[in-house]
DNA sequence: CTCCGAACCTAAACCGGTTTAGAGGAGCAG
DNA sequence: CTGCTCCTCTAAACCGGTTTAGGTTCGGAG
């Protein structure tokens, strides 16, 4: 049976000092001799003490965490490669500094204002990641008026409080159209994102301008709700039209791959026939066959950096917004030379 | 500007009673007269007034959180549908019991026993969930020693302190090669996941199992990490060895998606020449073509009842081992008939 | 020699709850 | 009327830290 762990008043008591010395000591505050200090260290190690997080978050007022509410239906958060890669990152940062990070999981947009409330009236968190920015984002007032610190994955439309740590993913898009362009490809789709999901439209703009200047007419655009199952279904959509593209350029990997599949089951070889893009640079795009032409965001550093800016923001600092590197364009397989332009009918 | 948040005197001072009493009217505890008991909820209400976790916790003495350590290297964590189905699951249960789950990323086993240590040392949560268990796994003893009440999925080797909720994936695996066999196949395949992981080395064990019962011999078996990459390896090991596999049982799906990509790579027809079966029903497997044969599990499911026992246990009952509804096989298009044995010298 | 300030330290308040010991009053039995 | 019990409630301790106000002690300046 683990003896009863020791308080500071143990400590103080071995060291014939008072429980406040104590803690000017190990918080290595000054107006504590040598000597003293010492002893109080010594006497610290020899009990084995160890201070009460929650003793400490009480008379000191933080929580030492941070919070993270991911939005997702739970029957269909599987696969979505950018969390668990964010969230390692962010571990990264907190683990060195003593901090955890408490993470909900809810189902829609309603229980998340109520989980971000929770959070943060039960104080349970000091700040918190607002990721998946939405147009208009309720969040951003919530986190407002509930004075919690809080950093955003991008920079939300209208004016925010809140640094931001962007990653530019309109150059991952562009650089893809752009290779797309330079295969000889004219006809190009695009199976957008959730048009109220900030990177979802960011991206669709994104592609609708380096269409653009590549002196071509955006009209294929499809908009999902950025499941592989909704990705198939823009495919089935796109594949059906007058229009036959001859590359679509998908807003994340799981639907590329989604799409892929629709592809070859309609017989069309990829990427003779159809040259397709993914977004998200998900492990298991590299290994299907052909390997998913993809566009690479560091999920990881973001993670990082974020918690970074957070910590410092609630250390008092005043960060300002960090711009990431750019996600780039990676490719592999997918996209080869544009077929010669022949109507659908002759094939 | 927020004003100050109440604090349980300043309802007792408004409701003309003393701290004490307003904790035991709050609390729904007998002592309180019926229009007392009305008096302070009221003017609690009055006040908006919300308990302080923190105060709470230094108090009784708890945290009202549960922690998870998941263990990945951090470039390699995405694409693993589990975990996010799993904390899904887990928050279905602690959303309405108010608890919170804390999370942490680790890249290998030992910077895992720190954050387990870590965790319950600060006394951040009040139990802990004990996932991918491995052979003769450190971290039964850890929280033995640690004293903090647990959950592990699964049932570990030796004894073990703490209920397990398993789920049985070896019928899963059994379905899926008696599913070949019945398509005719005799020479069929096992990528495994590591040998020290419990359940790669029990699906492993099943598939044997499974493969002399139908009196075939186990011989094609290869360990992997249980990652894509790895997966993609393993594959091009068994189709160059000299016995061809006509099927190729994987331990996850991820691997059976590289797999996949493998086979086609080399001018392998899936299912006609080889057919392909993963685990773990991810959203992408339905998508891809041919459509991913597959062993579901129930990730959901598993943490909320894991999350429901651990609660159990810490309210001070004593549940049991819990078992969950076997894993199940889901045929699809990545499985066919065994093609006629031709050397392959003659193809 | 006296006075002042710095350095070191103690005691006590504080964070916001929970819990315990016991006070006071009402109701009832004897 | 007395004594006992039960009910309701108060005061204070407690959880384990941090922080503030203030008390000693000592050395150096005047």
């Amino acid at each position: 049976m683990p003896t009863e762990r020791p308080t500071i008043a143990d400590v103080a008591e071995r060291a014939g000092v008072s429980k406040g010395l104590v803690s000017f000591a190990l918080n290595d505050r000054p107006g504590v001799s040598p000597q003293t200090r010492e002893r109080i260290l010594a006497a610290a190690r020899d009990l084995g003490w160890q201070p009460s997080l929650r003793a400490r978050a009480l008379s000191v007022n933080r929580a030492f965490a941070l919070g993270l509410v991911i939005t997702r239906d739970p029957e269909i958060i599987t696969g979505d490669p950018f969390y668990p890669s964010f969230i390692a990152g962010v571990e990264r940062e907190l683990a060195p500094a003593g901090q955890a990070l408490v993470l909900s999981v809810v189902p829609d947009e309603e229980a998340e204002l109520a989980a971000y409330r929770k959070l943060v009236e039960d104080r349970r968190v000091d700040g918190i990641f607002i990721t998946d920015l939405r147009h208009d984002d309720a969040r951003i007032a919530l986190a407002d008026e509930l004075g919690v610190p809080a950093v955003t994955l991008g920079r939300p439309e209208g004016a925010s409080p809140f640094p931001a740590v962007s990653m530019d993913d309109r150059a991952g898009i562009e650089a893809a159209v752009d290779h797309l362009v330079g295969l000889g490809h004219r006809s190009i789709a695009h199976v957008a994102g959730p048009a109220r999901m900030l990177h979802g439209s960011r991206r669709r703009k994104a592609f609708e301008d380096a269409m653009a200047r590549a002196g071509l007419r955006a009209t294929m655009i499809v908009e999902t709700d950025f499941r592989a199952a909704d990705g198939a279904r823009a495919t089935r959509d796109l594949l059906a039209r007058q229009e036959d593209p001859t590359a679509i350029v998908y807003a994340n990997d799981p639907m590329a791959i989604a799409g892929l599949g629709v592809a070859q089951r309609s017989g069309l070889r990829v990427p003779e026939e159809l040259s397709i893009t993914g977004f998200d640079g998900s492990d298991v795009a590299e290994h299907i066959f052909p390997a998913l032409s993809t566009v690479a965001t560091d999920a990881v550093s973001w993670g990082a950096v974020a918690a970074r800016v957070l910590l410092q923001e609630i250390a008092g600092e005043e960060p300002g917004d960090t711009e990431l590197p750019p996600a780039r364009f990676i490719p592999r397989e997918s996209t080869a030379a544009s077929p010669e332009p022949i109507p659908r009918a002759e094939r």
